[in-house]
DNA sequence: TTCATTTTGAACTGCTCGTTCTAAAACAAT
DNA sequence: ATTGTTTTAGAACGAGCAGTTCAAAATGAA
């Protein structure tokens, strides 16, 4: 039979998220990818279609990462407020880790960068956001049952105002506003819920 | 005497603007600034050292514009609260208007593209952010003399609160939200005011 | 008209882009 | 050991990039 991979295709994934999700995909170079996989030109062609394929691909696996972390959190036994204050509290501490260095989500920059002018990214993203959307209505839902969340309001609505203030979050963070601020605003945010 | 000049300097400011705004500054190339601006690539060099240069003020244009804009309705007689609300009724209202064509803000795009790996950018862009902070703030303290808006929450908090809110309607829209659902949450986000 | 000055477009610099190709190397099955 | 298949490494591709240069055209004051 044939050569086996010497590399792991998993790896490679990750390895372009982290260089797509540093520099956005436009400044990504195909070179920054070989450096960033560790593999030759032919074997990242070999493997993945083109670098739009490659970044679809590390999108989906960011997209999974972050979605498990969030799911894990929203499946948890905390009451429904106190979720929603931790999923706003998390966004902050991200953007203000040592290691982040200012790179942000990956989702929300490829709305911004990316969406717009690729139906097929802006179709994935769509799909996520519907989502994050369904697990976040559901644990609105349930907080309204349990009187943890007034009950006047449309959870969907509420939902898509969470996920608006996680992008709002991260947009102003890269406007300069600092961390105290923030911390303020997602009080303040979480005082429609 | 010298030749003069056959072009606007401000129309190709402008003109280069559209472009930036268009498809972001990696994705626009000097042949594409040379095509929107009708000029030369030398006329271009000679009125502006860099891309990167003309880019800030495209930028900067921008920001004058849509700063003069929002200041005359913060300026205007309405109620505060008004007010904030049109500042988000007229952020839909621009992303879903025909000609936006998903171009989102300026500003917005600046800060996920641009700003983690452009320093001059960034300061440009906190400037401006602060800006608009002091003004929305102005508006916030005025609506709680009136009792239009509560006084117990700190009005920088909720003027921070409400930039933030414009920031996370783009990033929706661009994640494919409708225009009904964003009404919702522009409605809801209110409900923190 | 002359002259100094500036604009202008075209050509050019190396360089980098995303992609393809070639040929050697590595393996598994026979 | 031979064969067949796939992966690899690296060179090469044409196109386009940001940025510069330069001679010619355009202008207005003297």
């Amino acid at each position: 039979m044939a050569r086996p991979r010497k590399f792991d295709e998993g790896r490679a994934v990750d390895a372009a998220m982290e260089a797509f999700w540093a520099a956005g995909y436009e400044a990504t170079s195909t070179q920054d990818l070989c450096d960033a996989t560790g593999l030759g030109r032919s074997s990242i062609y070999n493997t993945f279609k083109s670098k739009h394929d490659l970044f679809e691909r590390a999108l989906a696996r960011y997209m999974e990462c972050r979605n498990g972390e969030l799911f894990e959190l929203l499946e948890s036994e905390l009451p429904a407020r106190q979720k929603l204050r931790t999923v706003l509290q998390r966004v902050i501490d991200h953007e203000f880790a040592k290691d982040a260095d200012g790179r942000g989500c990956l989702v929300v920059n490829a709305c911004v960068e990316v969406a717009a002018h690729d139906p097929s990214v802006a179709a994935s993203l769509e799909r996520d956001y519907g989502l994050r959307l369904e697990a976040v209505r559901a644990v609105i839902e349930s907080g309204q049952r349990d009187g943890d969340i007034p009950r006047d309001k449309d959870a969907r609505t509420l939902a898509h105002l969470l996920i608006a203030t996680v992008a709002g979050l991260r947009v102003s963070a890269r406007a300069g506003v600092g961390r105290g601020a923030l911390e303020s605003v997602a009080d303040a945010a979480l005082s429609a819920f």
